[in-house]
DNA sequence: CATCGACTATCAGTACTTTCATGATGGCAA
DNA sequence: TTGCCATCATGAAAGTACTGATAGTCGATG
């Protein structure tokens, strides 16, 4: 969960961690909530939710829709409420983003998370069930780095926390499978004493 | 943002993703609030607010408090104070740092705290852990000057204090990477007898 | 019993850190 | 101003820790 104090703080916060909803006043200090539902709706498709104090017309309220926020809630605000329509904005959501979370395809290398299925260069390639999820992990978090531990808890478990050795097997096997060039990998990179970290290639 | 409907699909969401900050009601199918709270306390230091409905005694407060709650709301909450709660407890926990201090960016050198990854002139550039470390701690003391002392506990640590060079090295080597004319330092300048600062630059 | 996957161990190669040597620079005292 | 010393910059060698690859063991499964 992230925090703006203004209208430009959250906007450069948006451009810095992508979020997965936005909720914001319509009156902040230097920019102003329209604007920047404008800029957001510009180069996202982010659910937003807009809150306003409670002088607001009906006007009001549709400028905000055509400006691209999906939601209007006036303030006071019951929680329930809030956290229904949240709910309910994020359940839209998931059907528009659905495709692009769950899967990656970029000509050469087709991840189908649904049916866990792995094409390389259009071959089915077979993973084992822990190649798959560790996969999944790095993919998730593709263009960041994970963290060593943070791999061992999340594929492995908490409790392997100290078997510094797994992702290193794991990770070269993974390569033989997906890299074009193992020894040169594009896909799984490594961050030395850090992590690992998947980098999204551009389709050819 | 995560949603769960019960107790137990709760804290294996939890588990699964690690949030910064849990909100739940303390009644819910499946498992109670307070039981969620103990269990995450067993593993995690995060925050947590526990809402509840209106008729509560003082002892069902503190109850929560003592399960390990960090804030505890009676519904119904106004929506202004239940951001100003989150924000006060993600500051306490220190998760929402004061400043954005997510990256930097001034068109020439590029910082990604969150990728780890830094661009000069649109060019990746890798940097070595110690390198980025003690980039992310000038960067962060930026404008001042950081004594010598001070870089070496901070990216080497307390036992290094005496080892006066590897600031030098470092600082060098930094340089090498990041600066436009490393003869000329305009990002890392030297502060003769006290230590090194990092200068923002306009963009251009 | 054969196959598969998870786990473990080993070792060479590599990336990174640490250390050192050398020359440059800055500030201060005479 | 000049010379001196402490500090700084830099390149490179030596040392260390980490990674990649491979192969073998074990247990589960069919």
């Amino acid at each position: 969960m992230l925090l703006a104090g203004s209208g430009l703080e959250g906007l450069r916060l948006f451009h810095a961690e992508r979020p997965d909803l936005v909720v914001l006043d319509i009156i902040m200090p230097e920019m102003d909530g329209l604007t920047v539902v404008r800029r957001i709706r510009e180069i996202a498709e982010t659910p937003i939710m807009v809150l306003s104090a409670q002088a607001v017309t009906e006007d009001d309220i549709i400028e905000g829709l055509i400006a691209g926020a999906d939601e209007y809630l006036v303030k006071p605000v019951r929680l329930n409420e809030f956290v229904a329509r949240v709910r309910a904005l994020l359940r839209r959501a998931q059907i528009v983003s659905s495709e692009a979370d769950y899967g990656y395809d970029d000509g050469y290398l087709n991840v189908d998370l649904h049916r866990r299925q792995v094409r390389v260069n259009g071959e089915k390639k077979h993973l084992t069930p822990t190649e798959f999820k560790l996969l999944v992990v790095l993919m998730e978090n593709a263009g960041r780095v994970v963290p060593q531990r943070e791999l061992l808890e999340q594929v492995w478990g908490r409790e392997y926390i100290d078997d510094i050795y797994y992702p290193r097997v794991y990770v070269s096997q993974l390569r033989r499978k997906i890299e074009p060039d193992p020894a040169n990998p594009t896909y799984i990179l490594t961050e030395h004493r850090v992590g690992y970290r998947f980098e999204k290639q551009n389709a050819p």
